[in-house]
DNA sequence: AAGTGGTCTAGACCACTAT
DNA sequence: TAGTGGTCTAGACCACTTT
């Protein structure tokens, strides 16, 4: 006979290779997504439970786990307790922007300058009192900057910190405000937590003019909050930057399969 | 005596409860989180070992490492193999911007109504020819929608799909075009994959006119390419919506802790 | 009741890093 | 060489869903 019976159950699919450098949950999960790919089990169908996958390819429930955890963060399954787990169809609800491509100005301190166009005391205003959550009127440090890279400049800044010298903390920072807390990885961060939103803008004159760019051009506007350690939200402001500076793609379902 | 040598090394921390409901790994997990917002593992400070942990709180490894990759998918701690796990400093790198806040425009059929303005074959130009991977002039179908929620309009839309009856699946795809593939969930969708590009611009009259905006207000344009099981190509096209429509908005570092 | 995913154990060996 | 995280096993019990 030309085959047994475990060669003709299996004849369709392929086989871990524990001998490989890649470790064999890996290598399942990508067996899965290129059956996933193939039409073997379509958009909304059922893939088969994790048990009987063990037994097929001979792993250990436990990592038919890890490998059906990658297809789940990648969004292409969706696990159902007690019912079974699914293939999803693309759905903008899992798509998600990062902003690597701003990353590596603040990186690369090499590459990288930053000039300051402004640092002086004043007043908040409203919206800082409001962000900052002080009396209106209190003072607070303003700061603006250009970032460039490679001698050319590519963002716009401007931020206002607590000017509270009993903290030491934002004394410390004011060199650097708190680009460091949100760009730096390691280092001795003051910031525990911080919030971000970008909205759509377009370039006033002055950031027209310092990043060589037309007035009135679409834009991105990063704002951010920045807590410290005792839950105190101590500096706002936002980055300006053209959309080839900052840009926010993403791709959603099956990419580089087979 | 008032403490055995048990109680003695374990007297600042909690204990795991394996009768909650909550699982030990989530619950370890926010026992680590309250120590690092507590500063007992400072940014840059190293968390003691998963198997030391282990002991600790009479956890196996497996289940230690389990919550500790909580934490490291939450951008908290990082992994070093042979080294340890460190606390992270927050940082722009880690944030990830969704599109929830538009998910309730397609997710809810009742409240949202989808009005067609037009749809109509026309010769490819030059851009759609480059997305779509088509010789000039090539026939494709245009569509312009208005998305509205509780009549509310919300949403523009300005699409292009493939003009190719010998494909079953862009005719039966032409009612709604890309946008089932992009929004629904489960269901049939053609589509293996696609591209999305967040853009800033500004509203033009005809977008101002429908949406009820200010001609030349700033505004998010969502710009996709979609490709079938075939990886080819077919569609692409934009919405295009108001900042306060599509909020991209997150969160970095330590939230909801202690 | 049967099947599924969710959690967990108590080990094991490996690759990598630091000393 | 010792310690770390990375992978993996062969089970187990539980909560949940479906039949």
């Amino acid at each position: 006979m030309l085959s047994d019976g475990w060669e003709n159950n299996q004849a369709m699919s392929e086989r871990i290779d524990k001998d490989r450098f890649e470790p064999a949950y890996a290598q399942l999960a990508a067996i899965l997504r290129r059956q996933i790919a193939g039409g073997i089990y379509p958009p909304g169908g059922k893939i088969p439970s994790e048990s009987s996958i063990g037994k097929q390819y001979g792993l250990s429930v436990m990592t038919v786990r890890q490998a059906i955890g990658v297809l789940t963060e990648q969004g292409l399954v969706e696990r159902v307790q007690g019912c079974g787990t699914f293939v999803k169809s693309i759905t903008l609800a899992g798509s998600r922007f990062g902003l690597e491509s701003i990353e590596g100005i603040f990186r690369d301190p090499a590459g990288t300058r930053v000039k300051i166009l402004r640092m002086s005391p004043e007043r908040a205003d409203a919206k800082t009192a409001e962000k900052l959550g002080l009396p209106g009127g209190a003072r607070v440090i303003l700061i603006r900057r250009l970032l460039l890279r490679e001698e050319l400049p590519v963002m716009c800044h401007e931020g206002r910190v607590l000017c509270d010298f009993t903290r030491p903390l934002v004394e410390a920072e004011l060199d650097v405000g708190p680009l460091s807390d949100l760009f730096r990885g390691h280092g001795g961060g003051v910031a525990k937590k911080s919030e971000l939103t970008i909205i759509p803008t377009v370039f006033d004159d002055e950031e027209a003019r310092l990043l060589n760019q037309p007035e009135g051009r679409p834009a991105f506007r990063l704002e951010y909050l920045v807590y410290d350690f005792d839950d105190i939200p101590f500096g706002w402001g936002w980055f300006t930057a053209a959309p080839e500076t900052m840009v926010l793609k993403t791709k959603l379902g099956l990419w580089d399969v087979s």
